[in-house]
DNA sequence: ATTCCACATTAGAATTATTCTAAATTATTG
DNA sequence: CAATAATTTAGAATAATTCTAATGTGGAAT
């Protein structure tokens, strides 16, 4: 009883990026961008799939990793890397930057709009700029200055 | 003809970090830091550990991971993660910024006076700035407007 | 509907970067 | 020079991710 209606807004989103909406991509998908179980969600492919595993979707780790480089690739996710050997997943993939919390690792969006940045170099010839990230790390304990 | 006169500069620069300046701290900081071997640089460890062993230098891989991050700790080195399960350290620790060559893999600093970031909102309670990265990733291709 | 086939999924092995462990070595202090 | 504590080391262990080869599945064509 929950088999027959697709959720078509995510369908649509896989079709249009070229994926064939599985039962996995589309349990991913939903997890991901589905409003009540996520909106803006910075996560790892580990942690997705224990909620996958926890929410009753039968799927391999190594699904999960490449569902989310497709879905990177896509552009419905962007990949965001703080620290060696972990990679997060943003599901907010308009312009934008992060705070990150080094004493817990959690990682919070930084509305792009407000950010002004200056006085860059152009980029060297026959190069172009993907993609800007602004990642400002912060550790417990107060500001100095008063 | 060439363990009597020790790298003055160099043992005085562990010393102050409460680093003892044993033979292959010694080896690695002068690969890092001195002027002809490398100046600026962005190495990983296996790189510099590959470099130690060109040079004729005992030094295991687990000391060059140790060194890494007791140089890091101590702020002779910084560390800069662009890119998921990879870790370069770059020796200038001055403030500046990068640009990363997706397509290479290759890092290039951004002299940080130049760059003007503004409209970053207050860190939340209880937590300050330990450090700002920007990293400008780079493709091939020339820039689309002309 | 059924068949077919390219695309997807999977379990488990393999790989890669890094960290850990416990023993051997070495720098410093007295 | 001996004692002590820090350091180094080889190799095992861990962690995240990717690969592989076999199996399963979506959707177009019949």
């Amino acid at each position: 009883m929950n088999k027959d209606r697709p959720y078509s807004a995510l369908v649509q989103r896989l079709k249009a990026a070229g994926l064939r909406p599985t039962r996995q991509r589309l349990a991913l998908a939903k997890l991901l961008f589905e409003p009540q179980s996520g909106g803006d969600r910075h996560i790892t492919a580990e942690q997705l799939h224990a909620e996958a595993v926890a929410g009753a979707v039968r799927v391999s780790l190594a699904t999960v990793y490449n569902s989310l480089h497709q879905f990177t690739g896509a552009g419905l996710l962007r990949e965001v890397v703080v620290e060696p050997g972990r990679s997060y997943f943003d599901t907010n993939v308009s312009d934008h930057h992060h705070f990150y919390f080094e004493d817990g690792g959690r990682l919070q969006d930084i509305p792009g709009e407000q950010v002004h940045l200056e006085g860059l170099p152009t980029p060297p010839e026959g190069t172009r700029v993907a993609r800007i990230d602004v990642i400002v790390r912060l550790s417990d304990g107060e500001s100095e200055a008063s």
